[in-house]
RNA sequence: GGAGGGAUACCCAAGCGGCCAAAGGGGGCAGACUGUAAAUCUGUUGGCACCGCCUUCGAAGGUUCGAAUCCUUCUCCCUCCA
């Protein structure tokens, strides 16, 4: 029987390690798998999410296909939704406290959310919570009670804290509140687990030490590699324009994909895709010893991710547009048709109405740096004599069909 | 409460009376190349029917033939002392 277990704790040990960062203390997550299987009880695996940003992309997938493989496993997931820490927002030095958002709004964030990450995660084994609900009710007392059991040198542990601390910078008394009062939501959630990216390992030890303190049993921290974005440098996020989101077209996703610098692609592949390792793996060396071209293998990954949040049929027309663009320059079929009146345009004002140039000057720009292309001609003039259903290309990727009234 | 430093284009950051639509870097866009919207190299990056004009250097005034640069007031940010 017990050996039975045994073999059951390493399978989903195995399944859990891959690609996460850090298991905080990995042995205590054995034992807690091996509780849960004696006892039939699913662990509970927490994630904070903040209400501001309800706009989800593959960097936050990270952490939810790793809530997937959890659930997958029969644990079951709590996603806590910041309404109330939201209003502190997660310090970062420049944060104010910010304004409270209304009931409604949390809804519709909340909404949006649910909207996407159900993509991912599966709603059955889901559990949604507002942090308010227990946040609210707590008074002055609790709140001292709660500041208590943590003292400025630990706080200063925090990296972003004691750099700042060491630079001089000012840091908010509020902002020391926010790791405990998500460490908080663990306490009142009795969570067995908690997922979040490697930026928030100071906060998930938080709550596993508040827990303690409060006489529960603590939660381990799990964190997950932050995933790079399109530029391959910085962390994908929506500000810096390097994301892909879940909610975009099948195509777009297709060609910010192949945009990722060939050293990312097995990165993606283990954080964002369930592909199997193995499969990864044989991928990895084909490219070291030449036998795949990254082309190829970049290709695939657009396909995996496409698959997830469309579906595979999306992901092969996708990529047939893509090579017949780009790999044979050649015209797509499904472009924007525009009707026009006159003969002759003025091209500058034109792309710009079309809003594929920003402004006349920019695309008096294109034109002279060859971005224009007429029916795949290159275009030099700024005025041009239209003919029916001419095809205006800016760039390698903005399409317009012209037809003339 | 006192002393000082700063605010420049998408971001960082030079400039400190004319040669400034404003160096340099990042990012973006484009071209070339290619096995890809990778990498690399090159160009470009306020607007306007544009060899000229208009608006921009925290805000408002002022000095000057001429101001991002000097003066005044204001707003915001930061540092040090108390």
């Amino acid at each position: 029987m017990s050996k039975n277990v045994d073999i059951k704790v390493k399978e989903q040990m195995q399944l859990i390690r891959r690609g996460v960062a850090e298991i905080i203390p990995e042995e205590e997550l054995q034992q807690k798998l091996g509780q849960s299987i004696k006892e039939k009880r699913p662990l509970r695996v927490k994630l904070g999410l903040d209400p501001t940003a309800p706009d989800i992309h593959l960097g936050h997938t990270v952490v939810l296909n790793k809530l997937r493989q959890f659930q997958d496993l029969g644990h079951e997931v709590h996603l806590i939704i910041g309404d109330f820490t939201g209003r502190i927002g997660d310090p970062s030095g420049k944060s104010e406290t910010r304004k409270q958002l209304s009931e409604e709004e949390v809804e519709a964030n909340a909404a949006t959310y649910k909207e996407q990450i159900f993509k991912v995660l599966d709603p059955e084994k889901t559990i949604i919570h507002f942090n308010s609900e227990w946040l609210m009710p707590l008074n002055l007392v609790d709140v001292l009670n709660l500041a208590g059991k943590y003292t400025v040198a630990r706080m200063l542990e925090r990296d972003d804290f004691d750099k700042r601390y060491k630079e001089g910078l000012p840091i908010g008394i509020h902002e020391f509140m926010y790791p405990l009062m998500q460490g908080y939501d663990s306490v009142a959630l009795k969570a067995d687990v908690e997922l979040g990216g490697t930026d928030q390992k100071f906060n998930l030890l938080v709550g596993r030490n508040l827990q303690k303190e409060y006489g529960l049993q603590p939660q381990l921290a799990l964190t997950m590699p932050i995933l790079e974005g399109t530029d391959g440098v910085q962390k994908m996020s929506k500000s810096l324009g390097n994301y892909i989101g879940v909610n975009e077209d099948a195509y777009e996703m297709f060609g910010k994909t192949m945009s990722i610098t060939d050293e990312l692609i097995i990165r993606y592949f283990e954080l964002v895709t369930r592909v199997e390792q193995a499969e990864i793996d044989k991928m990895e060396k084909g490219m070291q010893t030449g036998a795949l071209n990254p082309r190829d293998v970049k290709m695939r990954l657009a396909r995996e991710i496409i698959t997830i949040y469309h579906n595979e049929k999306e992901a092969l027309k996708a990529q047939e547009r893509f090579l017949l663009v780009f790999s044979q320059r050649d015209i797509p079929e499904d472009i924007p048709e525009v009707v026009v009146n006159e003969k002759e345009i003025w091209l500058p004002k034109f792309l710009q109405e079309q809003g594929m140039v920003d402004s006349t000057s920019d695309g008096r720009r294109m034109i002279k740096q060859g971005a224009v292309k007429l029916n795949g001609e290159k275009c030099k003039d700024e005025n041009v004599v239209v003919e029916d259903e001419m095809v205006i290309q800016v760039g390698k990727r903005k399409f317009v069909k012209l037809l003339l009234k």
